[in-house]
DNA sequence: AAAGAAGTTCTACGAACGTCGTACAATCGG
DNA sequence: CCGATTGTACGACGTTCGTAGAACTTCTTT
């Protein structure tokens, strides 16, 4: 099964939005930006299933938010910073200086 | 019946960006920026139906993007740009700076 | 008072969402 | 080859969402 993912032409504004707005997702993107290196799906843990990871990565990657490539068994996972500045300049900055676990 | 808007400190981003997730709504948001009055609900004009306004400007007031006063049997509606600038430096700009209608 | 205008509330409905468990596929290490 | 690891596919569940119509409230205007 190949990786779909958008062209940077293709991002949608709603789509990156509500990626981006569960809190879940937040913080895998916010992991994500932290560490420069791309990372593998399991290296992130968050209280949830496995399958429950997988939806969400897949939800970020359709709307064009990381972008994913197999490597052996596992899978290295990595933020599009560059096309989401490019497409939306500023956004992402915006949303990752945002207190990550707020008062 | 008040209407409830939270206050700066309680705006939390998942609910901001669930809220500027839909098309109507961020629709709704780029023509409150454009216009910098504060605007009547029915001034704005989406193709759906009046119940269906009232709840996207909920979901907006309730997410801490917009103000909303009563003001004998009009509403006045207006964008939260302070509050949001203040909680999500550059946020607000990003969305709205991005294509509206995009190709 | 009566009529109209502007929004809200309530209810409903199909679609999408977040979550999970189980079963499965693919790859690596011995 | 066999087992362990890593992640996916699928189906299910309860919840939330976007939408609408109809009835209603509130205020203005005549």
């Amino acid at each position: 099964m190949n990786l779909h993912h958008p062209d940077t032409s293709e991002l949608e504004l709603p789509a990156v939005l509500h990626a981006l707005s569960d809190p879940q997702r937040l913080e895998i993107v916010r992991e994500l930006a932290a560490s420069a290196a791309p990372v593998t799906c399991g290296s992130i843990t968050l209280g949830v299933a496995k399958s429950t990871m997988t939806h969400h990565y897949r939800v970020l990657r359709e709307a064009g938010v990381i972008r994913q490539e197999r490597r052996g068994t596992t899978k290295l996972t990595e933020l599009r910073r560059d096309d989401l500045d490019a497409r939306f300049p500023g956004l992402l900055d915006a949303v990752l200086s945002s207190s990550p676990v707020h008062a």
